[in-house]
DNA sequence: CGGGCGATTGAATCGCATCAAGCTATGTGG
DNA sequence: CCACATAGCTTGATGCGATTCAATCGCCCG
């Protein structure tokens, strides 16, 4: 669905950089967490609720390229400045890290670099999944994909609590809230899920593979 | 216009790897250099011509990711094995290194990692920004765009020499051909371009600039 | 000079956006 | 505890921009 970036904890390297406890901090639903611009003087890791990375396009229309779940590291963005909003798309809980020593361990330790590097790659294959969706999809093809991708990270046997809005995912996808609306009761319609609730939803995975592989 | 992921040129990453001295080579106009899911063992920078780098939606629908011009390095996507397939737009030079040294060198020398990781971010960066166009973006806006950053990377005053054809624009831009001809010729009636045969345009770079900002 | 691929242009269609009501939860104050 | 307000979602009607299908056009190369 979104563009992970965990593995930073797993890998350990922060229990490898004993100064760099991460702060915990919190944000409430819409909050702004950084600005596209901003210096980049931290990075950020979900512990709870979620994050939504965008960019803006000088009259308003928004290209979100990213949803981050607990476990994800996000405003790392190499650069002396942010490239993307951060908001909080519930309540959030996030710890905090300074981003200079973590920096600086880079320049010194090639293992810590090439973590750093492996993080970036793997975002960027998000993002380059994620240019073919917007490119070469339909919507219902977008649509699918986002809620079985969402269903990998969020769901156990098939139910989903989406934590973002309609107008979230229309953004994350490129379409408006209306279409994705209408194409998930289609999807319903054609039995690929079920609904209970906006956010709630169980799906079918083998019926909406069919979909978009069709 | 696309992904450069220049740099490591400039930087010396690879006058400081004594064995890596890049062995040319050459491919045709549409031959493949190398096919997506196939092992990552060669890295590849562009000498003269142009590569596009692609991947593919079951039916044959294509998303160029990006448009690699000379002294662009390509073919780095992390991992064991190529996320996109790299094909020669026109009659193309490069040179070919191997990739494990590289890699090797990385996780010793704590510099070319973040050289790596740099270009990685550069790309990265790139991505997004062309999301936000595939997203968000009308038809004459990513036209105009392609077209200025085109120009920004192949041309002098503002006459540009495109080496690709109106498929591959398209595909890179989530277009259909005809829709990238119908608006080059807008464009021209606006005043924003002229032509000189299909592949040579003079751009009119403020009267694009403000083509796309309105 | 002729063949062919790529580009342009035209006409009809379609998918998604836009505009516009309702609907349904959730939460708040009386 | 219920009425009401509100934000988010769904559904409907209509329009538009891009696609699709179909002819030419024109440039380049043999």
């Amino acid at each position: 669905m979104a563009a992970p970036a965990a593995g930073l904890h797993e890998t350990g390297l922060f229990a490898e950089c004993p100064d760099l406890i991460g702060t915990p901090s919190a944000f409430a639903r819409d909050e702004e967490i950084f600005g596209e611009g901003e210096e980049a003087e931290f990075v950020y890791k979900v512990v709870s609720g979620a994050v939504r990375s965008y960019k803006i396009l000088g009259d308003g229309r928004r290209q979100i390229t990213g949803f981050h779940l607990p476990g994800d590291l996000f405003g790392f963005d190499p650069g002396e400045s942010h490239g993307h909003t951060a908001e909080a798309v519930s309540d959030t809980r996030v710890l905090i890290f300074k981003r200079r020593p973590i920096e600086r361990a880079a320049t010194q330790r090639a293992e810590v670099a090439c973590q750093l590097w492996e993080m970036t790659a793997r975002t960027l294959r998000y993002a380059q999944d994620h240019m073919l969706m917007l490119g070469r999809g339909s919507a219902q093809e977008r649509v699918a994909t986002f809620l079985m991708k969402a269903g990998e990270r969020l769901g156990g046997a098939g139910a989903v609590e989406l934590p973002m809005t309609r107008r979230d995912i229309a953004d994350y996808l490129g379409l408006t809230l209306e279409t994705v609306s209408r194409t998930i009761s289609h999807l319903e319609e054609e039995g690929a899920l079920l609904r209970a609730g906006a956010r709630h939803v169980t799906l079918r995975r083998g019926r909406l593979r069919q979909l978009v592989e069709a």
